[in-house]
DNA sequence: GTCGTTGCAAATTCTTTGCACCTGA
DNA sequence: TCAGGTGCAAAGAATTTGCAACGAC
């Protein structure tokens, strides 16, 4: 028996109804180590539960990410949107141009130029949207 | 009789070959201040030269984007893909979510990150993009 | 003349929608 | 009960592709 009560809860605060489809959705939107795009998320959401349709996944991403709990992106340049639990954490993500792979990175190199931005032009930071792009450890390897 | 011995020069140099719809996509892109989805430089096309296919227009920014003669990016969520001609320059932009102003900067943070991902997980950086996002100096004073 | 480029139509891929049925509150 | 959630099939939108004709070099 799995615990979803926590997922019921966070549902609830957003006048949203508990499904089993949702608490799976959260759950492996929240396991995973980079956003997914519905396909990822619709493949790993057939082997977890019994059977789960396109559709619902598109619609319950509109729906959790109209309400703030994931966030949907249209960074990597492949036409397919991602969606990733909004942690309200910090993070960036580098993207291989070549096998398409997302790696989540915890470096973050903006807070010395915030301070900067400020002293120079008195200007505030308050976020920012950092993309990275190259080839990975294993494309490299490939090329060479 | 237009100028387009600038635009042939850049075709010839990246070996493809010259043609009147390819100047006139240039020299739509150059004239452009933000990027343009397929279907508006499309449209554009068609008012300016007699007459030209949709196909082309995607294949021949395809062609151009690997050339990096132009920027494809996905940034804004609608589903299209938005091209702007590759300036070469790095700059970055701070957006102010107050008055909307952009404001380019020179400072750029990743330099030195890019050695630490390069050592750390062998990670090859070709590019990357920043967005910045704050209050500017004037809607800071008027905030207070 | 050759090979890259283009037009056209058809195919693909990602995403959305209409409608009937189902289910959680 | 009943409004919101879901499945299914079909539609829609953006983009890609096969092929024959065309045009730059």
């Amino acid at each position: 028996m799995e615990d979803n009560s926590k997922y019921k809860e966070v549902l609830k605060k957003e006048g949203v109804k508990s499904t089993r489809h949702r608490y799976a959705m959260l759950e492996l939107l929240e396991k995973s180590k980079s956003p997914l795009t519905v396909e990822e998320l619709f493949i790993l959401l057939k082997e977890k539960t019994s059977s789960i349709n396109l559709s619902t996944v598109y619609r319950t991403l509109e729906t959790f990410a109209s309400k703030n709990l994931v966030i949907k992106s249209n960074r990597v340049d492949d036409g397919k949107a991602r969606y990733e639990l909004n942690h309200h954490e910090h993070k960036h993500h580098l993207f291989c141009v070549s096998c398409h792979k997302l790696i989540a990175i915890e470096e973050c190199p903006i807070g010395e130029l915030q301070q900067i931005l400020k002293k120079k032009i008195d200007f505030d930071v308050t976020g920012h949207n950092l993309e990275i792009y190259g080839y990975c450890h294993n494309c490299r390897k490939m090329e060479r």
